[in-house]
DNA sequence: GCACACAAATGAAATGTTTCAAGACGGATT
DNA sequence: AATCCGTCTTGAAACATTTCATTTGTGTGC
């Protein structure tokens, strides 16, 4: 029960006790190697027997700015996004950085409550996913000369770093495969095509038809409400309404691709057997879905570790001529059961 | 471009401006009663143009702690804790406060750097589903004098706060269900028998079983490596090596379930015709299953949100007297498909 | 015109670190 | 003995805020 009573311990307590000056204990702590051994050990003891914590908030304060790198990201509930983070946390703790994980939830509110936050903390930068699309909420933040990096969207100018994956390269393997399982139409669900992402993966897809001679009209879009399960199972439903029925659908990411083969299943429609079904992201959960879902698998964890790679690049010591980089990774089709020996439509 | 030449614009160039001292300033920004009305909106208005921030580590330095709340738990890959974090953070903001979500991924050793750099944050409490089954890097932790809560874990001596669901009610739930289904024998999959949950949920089916006169014999155990749907898929493949067949399985988690659920498909099993099959947390992805699991629902946000809440009464203002309270709440049985109609076993 | 009350504003102290120029100490070289 | 050098150590300044005991200012009642 040390320290129940009486105020926190601090540097100078150490100094007093050791019978040292306060920047002799700084130093036993941040450049150990400058300080005689006897009085090092001296001063360590004195530490143990205290229980003496450094205190950040003043450290940083000295220092202006402080240790923790911000991440905010779109959905939490989506276990890609927790893949990233933990790509950035990994990248982080090996530069002695820590991670402050927030969640927008999409909603340009949070969005902008939480760049506020990260201000006020004076965050070495910021992993950041916009909710949104336009920018705005972001083009306040550069005035708190706070670098950022976007993850999982390019960015056009060359103002930032980013780090992205190629998601037209993503639609394409998606339809360069069920096109060769010898499908001629193929379903396309989609989120809401604000998002670059279900643009570019539709792009990519159209692109794999172009290439095997296939017409635009050969893709049905259905775009639902949002990114998850539930509006998968809504885009089942009406998938299930289409005549004839479609033989393979490709969906704009895994959630969406969970519900649709929830609501497939329900209708008694064998998957892959009548409809072959490919997803995007390959989280977890797709492998390990009754039919284990083929994917376009994403690097996430690659991904968060670059972003926060680039970030700590540009703070770091010798960052004086920092040049914004893009970082563009390659997605990699995982074939599984759910497009595994389709029939053929006509 | 404001503020990319010289340095961070403080509480002292908001006072110069405004032609105010910085007490004044301050109580605009922290007590704006007491700062007449004309005088208020100048100070606001030079704040607006010079693009003042408040910076928090001085603010903290002075306050002598910080305005985070730490949540330190288990996996952050199993939906259950991004729940549990999600009404944390619920919580904690509306009480103006932020959350730091850290994954010990049951480590120790990540657990004890983690309550290090809490400590040195000056966090105002921490929120912790402990890996550490003794509680020794939580007993140094007490020397710091940070108050935690228990998350979904049961805290014997009254020294803190804890959130618990009644595991052993769940475990009951689950067992009388598939009894009056008619199973007379359940396969009870669980993670490490080291885990209270583990334990207590078997306690719970026992208990059900002794309800309907079943013997403990009823009951055959496998126990997995973890708590993840690998885990569960391994489960699954030693379940069907069992002859005669079980025709009940109860999961101590929904990612064991997931697995299980997924090795009987791909064997050709039934669910629910052949094998029926129980899981535990009741996460999204349970019922977004080919099969929607039956689970017994852990309340997580509920419990994140009570958590935090103790702790903000443990740590807020007139927290003289803190006593120390344990909060049980009830798990719930949700019936889906996965247990629907099962053919009564001999 | 004086005392009093009240509101508003002030300015200095305090918070716990890090950093850095300067000082102290010993030993080696002249 | 004086000088120099290198190694350790020192002590004070700086960081940006909050708080609080004072001071200033203004109107009111006598």
């Amino acid at each position: 029960m040390v320290g129940v009573v009486g105020r926190m311990v601090g540097i100078k307590d150490v100094a007093r006790q050791a019978g040292v000056s306060v920047g002799t204990v700084s130093n036993v702590i941040n450049r150990p190697e400058m300080v005689a051994e006897t009085t090092r050990d001296r001063v360590q003891a004195v530490i143990e027997r205290l229980g003496y914590v450094r205190q950040e908030s003043a450290r940083q304060l000295r220092a202006g700015r402080s240790r923790i790198i911000a991440l905010l990201v779109l959905d939490m509930a989506n276990p890609f996004f927790v893949e990233v983070a933990r790509g950035a946390e990994r990248a982080a703790r090996e530069a002695g950085l820590g991670v402050m994980v927030c969640n927008s939830a999409q909603s340009l509110e949070e969005e902008a409550d939480y760049l506020g936050l990260f201000a006020e903390h004076r965050v070495r930068g910021v992993l950041v996913t916009p909710a949104d699309v336009t920018g705005t909420n972001l083009e306040g933040f550069r005035r708190h000369d706070i670098p950022f990096v976007f993850v999982d969207r390019e960015v056009p100018s060359g103002d930032a770093c980013s780090v992205s994956v190629d998601d037209v390269e993503g639609g394409t393997l998606a339809g360069r495969h069920l096109i060769a399982q010898g499908h001629r139409s193929v379903v396309y669900v989609s989120g809401p095509m604000q998002l670059p992402q279900c643009q570019d993966r539709r792009a990519g897809l159209l692109a794999a038809f172009a290439e095997e001679g296939l017409p635009a009209e050969a893709m049905v879009h259905i775009e639902a409400e949002r990114l998850d399960v539930a509006s998968g199972r809504d885009a089942g439903a009406r998938l299930l309404g289409i005549s004839p029925r479609p033989t393979a659908v490709f969906c704009a990411n895994d959630l969406l691709a969970l519900g649709v083969l929830q609501a497939l299943f329900a209708a008694g429609v064998s998957v892959p057997g009548e409809v072959a079904l490919v997803g995007y992201d390959d989280i977890e959960f797709a492998a390990a879905a009754a039919v284990p879902l083929t994917s376009v698998r994403q690097p996430a964890f690659r991904m968060g570790r670059a972003a926060a790679e680039l970030l700590i690049e540009e703070t770091g010591e010798g960052a004086d001529g920092h040049q914004h980089r893009r970082i563009v990774l390659q997605p990699e089709l995982v074939v599984r059961d759910s497009t595994f020996a389709p029939r053929p439509a006509g």
